[in-house]
DNA sequence: ACTTAAGCATAGGAAAAACCTATTCAGGCT
DNA sequence: AGCCTGAATAGGTTTTTCCTATGCTTAAGT
């Protein structure tokens, strides 16, 4: 039979000391004596006394000199040990102020992610204003394709995102802001380019250049499956700029949906912007959260900030 | 009938939070599962899970997101919060080592009280050799009367002091740890300058010096007046100094108990010392300290220290 | 699609801690 | 000596903490 080794379970006693014994503790040094400390904290003085009395045998520490029918005084070791003391209680009661602070004061910082298709067009301006209010708040806005923004919030990565309501899943909330129609660009020259709305089916023989990013991909070939054609993709490229240029330089038409600004390519060419007619299913941009975690108050900001800018 | 004013008990609701709650809540966001934290910190799963849900309901905050099935992970007020919580944790845990600390290792600092009287002529050498051995501790030593000595001890400024045991109360503990025999000093020139020893009732005549401090002069005057005679004072003063260079210079003879190194006084006379007959009653020279609390170790070595450089 | 597994929340009762009232005890004060 | 003050203790009650058992919701496996 083989000799047993008893196991030793060494959860290595860490002095327990709570914080309200130290309070209490505290208390009494201060006012050297336990009646008035049990005064001043609303409790009973056995309630003070024995807080205190747990501290020193835990401690192994004699905090105090008890004068029979007139108080304490600390002993020096008391003196320096409620030194530290005061010091934990202080933070402790910092960390409090620092939880409400979070759900109540626009400060701190702000972590948030938004698609690259948009974010450079919406959100600079939105952050302009709103540094200029909250110059304190720290914004750190990250890109990311719809896969990945989606798992950053469920992850906790980020407090919200600035995003299309596509393939969202239960566990988040979606509230739409504003909805974007899809529109075409044309060159200047194009044969569509004198009408004031074209189709659908008008645009599905001609030329075609591909936005060439998942969600865009699918949703501007799901507008032309609606009417029962098929778009005719002479180029794909994978950026807003290149789309522009090759649109400006004569070689397709394409669609979009995020608005721009300017009118003229990179190199200079003249674009021509359209609707379409027949109202087609527009995206619809929005900000996704969390479901059942509360925003904080500077998302909140934010996101107000961002509903009136595209509002 | 008066209108009854309800009052209002405004205790202003600090957020309590405990420290084991806090740990609870950490470990959960650490393993990013309430299960494995239970695990970890050897207690039921529900545990951890209440002590989160306290956190959360008494700060307002969403600490977590709540995967079904697959954990947890922390929100981004969530992380914010954990960071704060461990570094307050770190702090408790900090004040539970300094209060070991004090109770075992020699270190900070170190506070005492001796007489005039000896101090100087005793404690500088001790305290030499202390900090050669423990160059970290802080010594301060006061200098004061035995009323304000027994007082400070009392009022726990003092660690302990080193003086006599007289009039000590009993609340202290009085350790003696050497006895100072009382001698003569005679100038050079004094009729019993010759003699091998003298005896009170010899020197009762003669002019004296008296070193006119509140307990010297009780004690030395004791020692006549338990032999049936008076000193014959010629002049007192206030420091051994001074009554050594009145010695010097031929002005009268004086009573000392504590050892002197030096046969000459400040202005270069030389002084004759001598043994008193009759073995009078000497003075205790010993620690002082309170009784019912214990001396942190340096204190101990200190004491430890001046006990062998006196013995 | 249905079943199983994983994992947090809830319920209810038991154990532990905190608390309170009443009392004791030890020194000062008159 | 007797009263007063103020901390410690005793004993019982309330509050908190903790545990077991169960429910509920989704992921994974068949």
């Amino acid at each position: 039979m083989l000799c047993s080794i008893p196991i030793v379970c060494r959860v290595d006693h860490a002095m327990q000391l709570t914080l309200k014994q130290l309070r209490y503790f505290v208390c009494a040094g201060e006012n050297a004596s336990v009646t008035k400390a049990a005064k001043a904290m609303f409790v009973s003085q056995p309630s003070i006394s024995s807080a205190i009395l747990h501290i020193e045998e835990q401690t192994g520490l004699d905090l105090f000199i008890r004068h029979h029918a007139q108080g304490l005084s600390l002993t020096p070791s008391g003196q320096r040990f409620m030194l530290k003391a005061k010091q934990l209680l202080e933070e402790a009661d910092n960390l409090g102020k620092f939880a409400t602070s979070l759900t109540e004061s626009i400060s701190g910082s702000l972590r948030f992610v938004s698609l690259p298709t948009f974010a450079p067009i919406i959100l600079p301006s939105v952050m302009r204003q709103f540094r200029d209010l909250y110059p304190d708040v720290h914004l750190h806005c990250d890109e990311a394709d719809q896969e990945k923004i989606l798992a950053g919030l469920l992850e906790g990565r980020y407090e919200f995102a600035v995003t299309y309501d596509l393939q969202v899943p239960a566990e988040l909330e979606f509230t739409p802001i504003t909805e974007f129609p899809p529109y075409v660009l044309l060159p200047s020259d194009h044969p569509l380019a004198t009408a004031t709305a074209v189709s659908i089916e008008q645009l599905a023989e001609h030329p075609m250049i591909l936005l060439d990013w998942p969600m865009s991909r699918d949703y501007f070939y799901s507008l032309f499956l609606s009417q029962g054609v098929e778009p005719n993709i002479a180029y794909r490229a994978n950026s807003l700029a290149m789309v522009r240029g090759l649109v400006a330089n004569g070689l397709g038409y394409a669609l979009f949906n995020t608005p721009l600004a300017s009118d003229t390519s990179l190199d200079g060419h003249k674009i021509v912007m359209l609707p379409l007619t027949g109202s087609p299913h527009p995206t619809r941009l929005g900000v996704a959260t969390l479901k059942d975690v509360r925003s904080t108050p500077a998302a909140n900001a934010f996101i107000d900030k961002l509903r009136t800018q595209l509002m």
